[in-house]
DNA sequence: TCTGGGGTCCTAGGACCC
DNA sequence: TCTGGGGTCCTAGGACCC
């Protein structure tokens, strides 16, 4: 609606076209009709006819999301984001600048708004876990207040289902416990830990391991090896030039295979020396390809994970300083060439590979 | 009519070390 | 004679989130 104002008021409903894929986002108006982000595009289409089926696009979405954090990051320096539309913003100490941190954080939504023309929800306590359910109570386009001393009263009466973290198995879980709601949760220590971790960090905030991974689902079943590997150098490709980009090597790799009865299985490989390569990516993958893969089965989706990310691999690197330098530079030249031509200007001489 | 793609976190077992 | 306890790393799978 930001870029269309047309589509106000109107069942927008976006990916899952032609039936293939699954919905992304939709309209509270699609929604009325049980429409649902996740839900399979056919599914969606039957439920909603008449509704706008737009593709997806990453770019302007990510556009959008770096104009969100720099609104965010006018209140305070301590902005963590939690997803590509979410961030969790410490007003703490800013009450000289800016007055009291519930009026801070209306006009944090209302620049949003009004600068971003976007919807924009929040919510204001004393713990970003709280926050951020209040946050997603006020939708749409509300502000939710739960003041110091106030949070045990404001959580107890809501279903256990509203704690980030808890899905439709935990749900269950729970309820054979007896437990429906945060307040009968409270109540039980050892599922409050499991499940409530409003102390000793909130789940955005402890460290985490980060990973960089492509997979696609193939437009047809493939059952084809060259057919695999084609698609395998297309994945590898994409997650060397991100590791390149970020300025990191990853010491695992992950492939990932989806049948086409939907079972899947992951299989990994760490390495002795990190690697932001595509050669070497390749090389791993392909042979976790070559040893896992089910015979004559049909596959539908593949992945490539690379994690065990690190910006200093050189000193357990096993590898000789000069000889990684100059592989760097041969993929520097490589992206370069990619950027400025396109990304089918350059490529492997042969997809195969020999591995000693 | 079949069910995306990007991630993080947790668990559990086995190898291995001291 | 039949077997401790603590810790780390690696792997695989699954829950969950947007």
């Amino acid at each position: 609606v930001a870029l269309n104002p047309a589509l106000k008021g109107k069942p927008v409903i976006v990916g899952g076209r032609n039936g293939r894929g699954v919905v992304t986002s939709a309209s509270y108006e699609a929604r009325k009709y049980g429409v649902h982000s996740a839900m399979p595009g056919f599914q969606a289409k039957k439920l909603c006819p008449q509704g706008i089926f737009l593709p997806t696009r990453h770019g302007i979405y990510g556009e959008f999301s770096q104009e969100i954090f720099t609104i965010l990051e006018r209140y305070s320096p301590e902005v963590h984001a939690i997803s590509i539309d979410e961030g969790v913003v410490d007003l703490t100490g800013t009450e000289k600048l800016f007055g009291p941190p519930d009026q801070t954080a209306r006009k944090i939504i209302d620049q949003i708004r009004m600068e971003l023309r976007l919807p924009a929800s929040g919510g204001l306590s004393t713990n970003p876990v709280v926050a951020k359910i209040a946050a997603t109570l006020s939708k749409p386009n509300g502000f939710l207040h739960v003041p110091a001393g106030s949070e045990e009263a404001f959580l107890s009466p809501l279903p256990v289902e509203s704690i980030p973290g808890v899905g439709p198995k935990a749900q269950k879980e729970l309820l054979q416990r007896g437990i429906r709601t945060v307040g009968e949760l409270l109540k039980d220590p050892e599922q409050s830990r499991r499940f409530l971790h409003l102390n000793g960090g909130s789940r955005e905030e402890r460290s985490h391991d980060h990973s960089i991974g492509s997979e696609t689902t193939m437009d047809a079943p493939v059952e084809e090896r060259d057919e695999m590997e084609k698609v395998l150098w297309g994945l590898v490709e994409h997650v060397g030039r991100r590791l390149r980009t970020e300025g990191t090597y990853a010491r695992s790799i992950t492939l990932k295979i989806r049948y086409t009865n939907f079972a899947t299985i992951t299989r990994s490989c760490t390495l002795a020396t990190p690697t932001r390569f595509d050669r070497q990516i390749f090389e791993v993958a392909n042979g976790l390809l070559r040893e896992n893969l089910s015979p004559g089965r049909a596959v539908r989706l593949l992945g490539v994970t690379a994690s065990g990310l690190s910006s200093s691999g050189w000193q357990e690197s096993l590898f000789g300083a000069q000889e990684r330098r100059s592989w760097d530079e041969l993929y520097q030249g490589i992206d370069r060439l990619r950027h400025k031509y396109g990304e089918k200007t350059i490529g492997v001489a042969s997809p195969r590979i020999r591995t000693r």
